[in-house]
DNA sequence: CGGCTGATGATCT
DNA sequence: GATCATCAGCCGG
């Protein structure tokens, strides 16, 4: 299975991130792929020491931080040395919901610290289905930090990758989002009609 | 809903 | 010093 194919086989699996007091669960329902050769790859211009583990083998994490606010979680999709990886961009909220909307009430910088009070004071809370919806959304629902930079995610461990919940839909496929770099590729997929699923309409149907 | 803008800091040149 | 795989807030249609 190369990269492209983990990429549509995600669609549908379970992630999990266990926390001592609470699982927080979904279901992967858009994903991207990023591959060799691909100037959009984080990996593109070789081994730096913020891209190195999308160079461990095939489904080990690559979280790193960007625009001065959010973590993004990839899934690295080849063989070690090869840096290859899978961007993932919406999740169906499973288990832990109510969690999940405290997490994302919380600033990046007091994320993954077990402050669960100070930031999330007063504020409205948002609908369900922007919970986890966006690349950015997604991490902070399910509080993915640095310090899951490099997990195997399909080993035991307090982030893994799970079966299937229930059916997968119809795979639909896009260009991918917010890159302007090889932004013709058609490297995005997606579950049909699922709300969770982030972008403009136009690129989901 | 779609389009625009500012925030915010790590990373690499 | 420029760039960046984003998001919330705001505005117009």
């Amino acid at each position: 299975m190369d990269t492209v194919e983990l990429a549509r086989f995600l669609i549908g699996k379970t992630l999990v991130h266990d926390l001592p007091h609470v699982r927080l669960s979904g279901r992967i329902v858009e994903t991207e792929a990023y591959l060799v050769g691909d100037a959009a790859c984080h990996a593109f211009r070789g081994v730096t020491p913020r891209n190195r583990t999308l160079f461990l083998e095939r489904g080990h994490a690559y979280v790193y931080f960007i625009y001065g606010n959010h973590f993004m979680l990839n899934v690295s999709g080849q063989r070690e040395g090869i840096g290859e990886g899978i961007l993932l961009r919406g999740l169906e909220p499973l288990e832990g919901i109510d969690w999940m909307q405290l997490h994302r009430a919380e600033k990046p910088s007091r994320r993954g610290r077990g402050n669960r009070s100070a930031d999330s004071a007063d504020k409205k809370a948002a609908p369900l289905t922007e919970l986890s919806r966006g690349p950015g959304r997604l991490a902070a629902a399910l509080r993915i930090t640095r310090s899951l930079d490099g997990v195997d995610l399909c080993a035991k461990g307090p982030l893994w990758l799970g079966t299937e919940a229930k059916p997968t839909g119809e795979i639909g496929v896009s260009v991918r989002i917010g890159i302007r770099v090889e932004a013709h590729r058609l490297l995005r997929f997606y579950e049909r009609g699922n709300p969770f699923v982030s972008g403009p309409r136009r690129l989901n149907s």
